[in-house]
DNA sequence: ACGGAGACCTGCGGATTTCGCAGTAATGCG
DNA sequence: CGCATTACTGCGAAATCCGCAGGTCTCCGT
């Protein structure tokens, strides 16, 4: 009675896209599905998402649950944080000369730092930073990043604007 | 009863981050207790949200609909793109020459791109792809953005592994 | 100063949702 | 084949969400 909203999720599929690096454990079509009703809106009860994706709402909360637990998704609260306050954004591009990982793991653990990313092109990393005031920032990039044992140069893009930010890959 | 979690929400902290630019609404110290509440768990009930920032459930609920309706913050469910699925993603520079705004708008257009930020330094913006694999990626770069009128030249830098990626600042 | 509009909060039922658990089908393996 | 594992359904009970009716306070305008 479910309607035919996602298939019978029990062959083809099972081989879309697992494993394709160590982290990605079984996702199949209907948690992919799960997922985009959750970026639409983090909030939406299970009923609602079980009747789009064709189970019952007992079998999307267990789903949901597994997916944060592993770590696949989370439902978070996102914000401009140029909107919500008098903050200063910055786009930082590091080159490395030795191990690169390292680096990141050091650029991890800042808290100013919300998004790091190992990149091919002429930085070996991005790293995305979040400060108070331009004085934070500069702290930030002259006296802890650049410091950092490995680090060869930076180049930084202060955030003007923000002007599109959306969750919906995957959507279209 | 509530014990003094914020404040007395009634003077001075009344202009603490008002109206910095045009689209900053008012976003008192409550609100932004709230949003951090949410940042942590996007379903953490309005009954437990007001026990820690001292207001009743409803006030949370009536608070947290505006927010959303103002646009000052969405609860979405979000994911690393390379651990879901078997996508390429990767961070454009784009030069221009002319109009940076109208670039930047054709830019949001497109539905491969998650993220797009006009900046200061040697890029004018910054903009985030996720595509579905490389034929995609090249396809958006060379057939689309860089066809756009006004597009200087671009430079790509495509993600090998994402290492961090969070929404808690303001929660330090 | 008085009165009204607007913003914001609280307190309630009633509808809805979440939660935990027991029972059942499907799959994998020795 | 029989057993363990995994995933789903169906329920009742508890918790949450929702709309609405006040109440308080501030901000104007007359």
């Amino acid at each position: 009675m479910h309607s035919e909203a996602v298939a019978s999720r029990s062959a083809e599929q099972r081989d879309s896209r697992e494993s394709r690096n160590g982290t990605g454990p079984n996702l199949d079509a209907v948690s992919l599905a799960i997922i985009e009703q959750l970026q639409e809106d983090g909030r939406r009860p299970y009923a609602a998402i079980g009747k789009a994706v064709g189970l019952s709402e007992a079998a999307v909360r267990q789903r949901v649950q597994k997916l944060l637990d592993q770590g696949v998704m989370q439902i978070v609260a996102v914000t401009d944080p140029l909107t919500v306050g008098f903050r200063r954004q910055a786009m930082v591009g590091v080159n490395v000369e030795g191990d690169v990982e390292s680096i990141a793991e050091a650029l991890t653990a800042m808290s100013e730092v919300e998004y790091v990313v190992m990149t091919a092109g002429s930085f070996d990393i991005l790293a995305e930073i979040v400060c108070e005031d331009d004085d934070h920032l500069l702290d930030v990039i002259n006296k802890r990043i650049r410091k950092l044992p490995g680090v060869r140069s930076t180049e930084s893009f202060v955030y003007l604007k923000l002007k599109k930010q959306t969750y919906m890959w995957g959507t279209r």
